[in-house]
DNA sequence: ATTAGGG
DNA sequence: CCCTAAT
């Protein structure tokens, strides 16, 4: 691969080259002409940009999702792939080797500090020769890139005659890495340049966006929730994936050519937008049958209710919250009655034998919710502030719970609250005996017996 | 493995 | 709810 890569690229070089010294005039004309003036003839001037936006999009796309994966050698193979693969098609063969004069090749020169290349000679060389070996010439090129990349770069910088690909590549190389190349390409004042900036700043950022929820190479461990999600959505939200990474962009892609390319992308992209997704994962049939195992009877209704109002709401952030029913809380609090706060486990697994969420750390949780409610409630009871508070909390449930927070502090939540009544030490008490107010805080510090 | 505490 | 530190 690599001398057959070789020798057409001295090949590519040297025939033009050739050419070039003895009929230059001739070579321009003949060259210059049919290809250039023949493709314009060809698309029309719109059309043209359109696609030709697309088509770098395409390249600029794959190269940046792999120089992405830096560590990945074998990124080089999918690079080489969709490059192949890329060039394949003549369109844009025809396309780039128009925009390479002026566009590809300004950033070479304000990168490498090369030298002065003719572009319309270029351009025309690329025009014969690309198209002829470009996929052969694009494989080794690529797998060169990976070992010496600064070199083939300023190789192919310095070569006179070279072909779209090989221009391509280093390119791409060159700009991915580095963010502020884009400058760049703005500072040029050919439409094109602006052109291919924009798109390239677009990859980037699509590229960014997708490199950090993907493959969390960077950063972020996997946390459990995420692999949960991650699996669970896996299935379900290729679509979405796509919508949300380049929802137009995309579409132009896909329309225009379908490649291999795109289904990786959708992969890779998955997790991202499962993070990003309004759907609920907790709908799943095992929680409504967990409920109504559970004893959540009469109040799985309202759970239901209210999680689908919830849904849309802040499902993002907390995947998989789940409304306390009132029957939950008694239990909970039932539970803290009986075996006292701190012994979560042994609540969870007495008073929720069959919820598969409800942690016993969710019981903490809540419990400690719960306190934080009762007391703001006790503090504003009078005021008004029945409002959302007592929405969840019946008074009865409420004096339980001051109770109890009476009875077990827990651990540094109840400051304001701590009622009056010093020792109830009876576990289980009647759920009554309210009235309790805000003043000492006797209590007896029975923390946490442990088994 | 649980719990406490913070976000 | 989730995450982390401490037991």
């Amino acid at each position: 691969m690599l001398v057959m890569g070789t020798m057409f690229k001295l090949e590519a070089i040297a025939l033009p080259m050739f050419l070039y010294l003895f009929f230059p005039s001739v070579i321009l004309v003949i060259f210059c002409d049919p290809w250039l003036g023949g493709l314009d003839s060809f698309n029309t001037p719109g059309e043209d940009d359109l696609k030709l936006e697309i088509m770098i999009y395409q390249v600029l796309d794959g190269l940046l999702d792999d120089v992405d994966e830096v560590d990945d050698i074998h990124a080089a193979h999918d690079l080489s792939s969709v490059c192949e693969d890329f060039l394949l098609d003549i369109e844009f063969t025809e396309q780039v080797t128009k925009l390479d004069c002026g566009a590809i090749k300004g950033p070479h020169l304000g990168n490498s500090s090369s030298e002065s290349h003719s572009p319309g000679l270029s351009g025309s060389s690329n025009v014969a020769i690309g198209i002829s070996d470009s996929t052969t010439t694009t494989v080794p090129e690529s797998e060169c890139k990976n070992d010496s990349l600064t070199k083939m770069i300023t190789c192919e910088l310095h070569s006179i005659s070279k072909s779209e690909c090989e221009c391509e590549v280093p390119i791409e190389d060159n700009e991915a890495p580095s963010s502020p190349d884009v400058l760049k390409f703005d500072e040029l004042d050919n439409d094109d340049n602006c052109l291919l900036s924009s798109i390239l700043s677009k990859c980037k950022k699509r590229a960014k966006s997708s490199s950090l929820g993907t493959k969390v190479k960077r950063s972020r461990k996997p946390t459990q929730r995420y692999i949960e999600e991650f699996s669970d959505q896996k299935s379900r939200s290729v679509l979405d994936g796509q919508k949300v990474s380049a929802p137009a962009l995309k579409d132009k892609r896909l329309k225009v050519k379908s490649c291999n390319e795109s289904s990786n992308h959708c992969s890779t992209q998955v997790p991202s937008a499962s993070r990003l997704r309004g759907g609920c994962l907790k709908k799943r049939a095992p929680v409504t049958g967990f409920e109504s195992d559970d004893d959540l009877d009469a109040s799985e209704s309202d759970d239901d209710h209210v999680r689908k109002k919830k849904t849309k709401v802040d499902v993002d952030r907390r995947k998989h919250q789940r409304m306390w029913t009132l029957s939950e809380v008694m239990k909970l609090i039932d539970g803290i009655a009986q075996y006292g706060v701190g012994r979560w486990t042994d609540i969870k697994r007495l008073l929720f034998p069959s919820s598969a969420h409800r942690t016993p750390i969710d019981l903490r949780d809540k419990w400690r919710n719960l306190l934080r409610a009762s007391c703001a409630q006790k503090k504003n009871k009078k005021e008004v502030e029945q409002k959302h508070v007592v929405r969840t909390l019946p008074k009865p449930v409420l004096c339980r719970i001051l109770e109890l927070a009476t009875i077990h502090p827990y651990p540094r939540v109840h400051n304001s609250k701590t009622s009056c009544d010093n020792n109830i030490a009876s576990p289980k008490l009647p759920a009554k005996a309210k009235g309790a107010q805000p003043s000492s805080r006797g209590r007896n510090v029975r923390t946490k017996r442990h088994t």
